[in-house]
DNA sequence: TTGCTTGCAAATTATTTGCAATGCG
DNA sequence: CGCATTGCAAATAATTTGCAAGCAA
């Protein structure tokens, strides 16, 4: 649902030198037009060769590579054989993911409330905690209440 | 660290049909030897292999599958391209992950601590929660204290 | 111009599957 | 004895990599 900004985004590869190239913007147009997804590699070449089949997967995997590596994007695995991709969002806006067990969807659910949590597992475990990922397994408003 | 019995995981095969082959066997002892790692297939393997090389990866597969599908075992991806396995524990005893960035160690914290958050999720967003899963990531002690 | 990028195909890695032989119950 | 199980090799699937040609800065 976070939706930085094409231009900012791209100033960020500039900054480390990436050549901002068409293949790139594509990929990261492609990224922004379905960021309430969770977009695997296949899937954003998928998008990305509609417009555009001249686009290699191997480039695709290079760019999120380069986009995950600048913390631009989070990757994510839910367990369906695929890292997927979505667009990191900074600290004061954390968020876990509620996958459902019966249709597969999966939301997104702001909070801060681990923050109690952490500062408890911090302190027991002698371990500073840089980031969480909290995936909570069950069952989603469509599939409680069938028909 | 939960270690169950032998005995016990052997009945839960046979209850549903499995048989108890040499083979599962020596895989189950292996993952109850090093029930306090978070080993790959490919790992349990390894180890297997060294007393009983006649075993190949592709029943080690198998059995982690039916184990997983007892809820025997729990899957889990740190991230390092590979499913790995832990010994289930009952729905009172929550525990997390606690993954060093810097050193990659895995270590376990059992708390209980998500109860609230949970409800709170639950409610807003109408989600019924059946597991959860979560991991922090940070600095274990050994890498915030070098040297 | 020049080194970063790209597309393609081949290589890797994790996991699955087909099948004939084997063995648990 | 019958059918689940096994080992092996081949098949998939996701991701990575080598390399010559192309292009952003």
């Amino acid at each position: 649902m976070h939706a930085p900004n094409f231009n900012t985004l791209c100033e960020r590869l500039q900054q480390k030198a990436y050549k901002i190239t068409p293949q790139r913007q594509v990929i990261i147009k492609a990224l922004l037009d379905n960021c309430d997804q969770h977009l695997s590699a296949d899937e954003v070449h998928a998008i990305v060769k509609e417009q555009h089949p001249e686009i290699g997967l191997a480039t695709v995997y290079r760019t999120l590579e380069i986009c995950a590596s600048l913390k631009i994007l989070h990757q994510i695995e839910f367990g369906d054989g695929c890292t997927r991709y979505e667009f990191a969002k900074g600290d004061a806006h954390r968020h876990h993911h509620l996958i459902c067990i019966t249709c597969g969807k999966v939301t997104e659910f702001d909070d801060d409330l681990l923050e109690t949590l952490e500062a408890w597992v911090s302190k027991k475990a002698g371990f500073k905690i840089a980031d969480h990922q909290l995936k909570l397994y069950g069952y989603c408003e469509d599939c409680q209440h069938p028909g």
